[in-house]
RNA sequence: GCGCUCGUAGCUCAGCUGGAUUAGAGCGAGUGCCUUCUAAGCACUAGGUCGGAGGUUCGAGUCCUCCCGAGCGCGCCA
């Protein structure tokens, strides 16, 4: 159990012991580390929370609360604050302890089993099959990726999927391009690519490889739909294995890969459509023109099927077959979160670019509509990157094929600095991606910074062994090992950075279970510059005072205790870096 | 026109989903600290009417309304 939720307990058990079972449970009470450490350890606000529902005077009912705090045996000091709040700070005992318990628990003290072995499938990237990702996208294949990693160590069970738009005009003009590109590759001149095909160089490769293969991709197909199909579903194929070749290279992976076009061929989307009927929510109407500055000129008042979006919060219905028989995106889509629904997922998290955020209460009413309002789809919305280099804007021209890939990025930068990067602002917020400040060697680049943490402390678990030859290490690292510290004196640890440090790591379930309920790990970058900051300010002490370095060769127990201390920070900080998929440095 | 997101120090951003006694970091600017476990660091100083105006509340950067500004979006595209 986490040390804020034991402090959360035990001032449940207070209460309950002076109002009976009606009081907040232990989640529900607010404890807090105060911004001033001055202040205490911990702070609540309970007191003012419940005084209308007792009947007492916050201030008074915080003193009592304190006094009762005071008399517990991990708690050194507590007092009532403000209007009503309590204050309390632990024991020299109770946070050597905490670190005693940390050591013993392995990484295991972080995560508990939050979810229970439920299901929860988020799909992420399902970046349409026409082109290489960007860096746009790797946003959000990295928040989808943090967000199952940390899903799945919180005990649900965990599906990634990625969903292929391989269905739809897009695919049809993916189709026709790659006909060109065949045709230039095969020495016709072909000029300008015509405006509605896709103008990036990079399906001209595409169309290398289909001339290279046509007789088996196109056979002797007369037929130009049957050719177009053909040469679509082998540029999605090529398309998809770059993106999977990206994805890789960025430590990112899916278990499903879903197609649109799979499943509207087995009927998913009649499916869909018939559990509507059922429920009177599809109707042939028509639709007001749609609401734009510049209304399209083509727009022509039809009758079509609907769906009764507005039912559901929407705006406006919304039409699932278009005029020539097709099924809609939306259609498609729908029959798409209604399969994932029903394939016994108890929550879904989908990862967005904030270039959807306008379709979110269609499809969100469209699974409403579908489940019953039994589903539970959380959409987490990612805005967008704009790529500098020397705080210039790199532009990312998809017309001119010359924007800049994944794939470069990648190669430029390192995954673990782009994925740490990527991962420090909230996903709502848009985000500069500077490409030569995150090389940089200095605290500017904040991978580097906690990097730099975890590498001093790997280093002074290298050097204990030159003082303390005997201590039990690793002979591939050189570092000590567990059992070096596992019968060290923890209560020599009294010194306020000594504590300050411990206070940090005991943060860690904090960090990461608010991860958890809003879906935003940049708390979790957060806490590791936190963390790595408590300890580089404790390195410093040392540098100040030769009796508070980390290895002091004449007390061989204070600094077995520090080098538990030491060994602590390195694991939660290693732990913590590896939980985002970016490997610790053991050195710089 | 409408919807969503954002607006916090010169710059880039946190602010734990309503808490206080001084709104926090980093960069940039200024000062100090290496015969000592990595100075790639640490400590300190300067810098803010939290876009504006109302409102709800014991209490608002956080919630509500309106306004201003920026980004994204609005279809028989996906």
């Amino acid at each position: 159990m986490s040390l804020h939720l034991r402090q959360a307990e035990r001032l449940h058990e207070i209460l309950v012991r002076r109002f009976g079972a009606e009081v907040p449970s232990a989640e529900q009470i607010l404890v807090e580390v105060p911004r001033e450490r001055k202040f205490g350890d911990f702070s609540s606000n309970i007191a003012l929370v419940l005084a209308k529902q007792v009947k007492a005077n916050p201030r008074q009912l915080a003193a009592e609360l304190a006094e009762d705090l005071a008399a517990t045996d991990t708690i050194a000091t507590a007092s009532a604050a403000g209007p009503g709040f309590i204050n309390w700070t632990l024991t020299d005992a109770a946070w050597q302890k905490t670190l005693a318990e940390i050591i013993q628990a392995d990484s295991n003290w972080i995560f508990r089993d939050l979810g229970q072995g439920k299901a929860v499938n988020v799909e992420f990237v399902s970046a349409n099959p026409t082109g290489p990702l960007t860096v746009g996208h790797a946003r959000g294949a990295i928040l989808g990726d943090v967000l199952a990693d940390v899903l799945q160590r919180f005990g649900w069970k965990v599906e990634r999927e990625y969903y292929i738009n391989d269905a739809g005009n897009q695919i049809d003009t993916l189709a026709d391009t790659i006909l060109l590109r065949m045709r230039e590759a095969e020495g016709e001149d072909i000029g300008e690519i015509p405006r509605g095909l896709y103008p990036g160089e990079y399906l001209k490769p595409i169309g290398v490889a289909l001339a290279e293969q046509k007789d088996k991709v196109l056979g002797t197909c007369a037929d130009p739909e049957a050719r177009r199909t053909a040469a679509a579903a082998f540029a999605v194929e090529k398309i998809m294995q770059g993106v999977q070749a990206d994805l890789t290279a960025l430590g990112v992976r899916h278990d499903v890969f879903t197609s649109d076009k799979a499943l509207r061929e087995a009927g998913a989307v009649e499916r869909a459509i018939a559990v509507l009927k059922e429920r009177d929510l599809v109707y042939r109407g028509v639709l007001e023109p749609p609401k734009g500055e510049d209304p399209p000129e083509d727009w022509e008042p039809r009758q079509q099927l609907l769906f009764r979006a507005t039912q559901f919060g929407d705006e406006s219905d919304r039409p699932l077959q278009r005029s020539n028989g097709d099924w809609t995106y939306l259609a498609g889509d729908m029959a798409y979160h209604y399969d994932k629904f029903t394939r016994s997922a108890e929550k879904l998290i989908n990862v967005w670019g904030a270039d959807h955020v306008g379709y979110i209460p269609r499809i969100t009413s469209a699974l409403a509509a579908l489940s019953d309002s039994k589903a539970n789809l959380r959409i987490v919305v990612c805005q967008l990157v704009r790529v500098l280099r020397d705080g210039r804007e790199v532009r990312m021209s998809k017309r001119e094929g010359s924007f800049v890939t994944l794939g470069s990025v990648v190669e430029e930068v390192g995954r673990d600095a782009l994925r740490f990067m990527l991962l420090t602002r909230k996903p709502s917020a848009p985000l500069d991606f500077d490409l030569s400040v995150v090389v940089k060697q200095s605290l500017e680049n904040p991978l580097f910074y906690v990097q730099y943490a975890h590498a001093r402390a790997c280093s002074v678990l290298r050097l204990a062994v030159e003082t303390f030859p005997d201590m039990p290490h690793d002979p591939s690292s050189g570092e000590i090992t567990k059992a070096a510290v596992q019968t060290a004196d923890l209560s020599l640890l009294t010194a306020d950075a000594e504590r300050e440090v411990i206070a940090t790591l005991a943060s860690a379930p904090q960090a990461l279970e608010a991860t958890l309920r809003a879906l935003e790990p940049h708390r979790i970058t957060a806490w590791l510059r936190t963390l790595a900051a408590s300890f580089h300010g404790m390195w410093q002490a040392g540098r100040a005072d030769e009796n508070s370095r980390f290895i002091v060769a004449s007390d061989r127990s204070l600094s077995e205790a520090r080098l538990a201390l030491v060994l602590a920070t390195r694991d939660g900080l290693g732990e913590v870096l590896r939980l985002l998929g970016v490997t610790p440095a053991d050195r710089l």
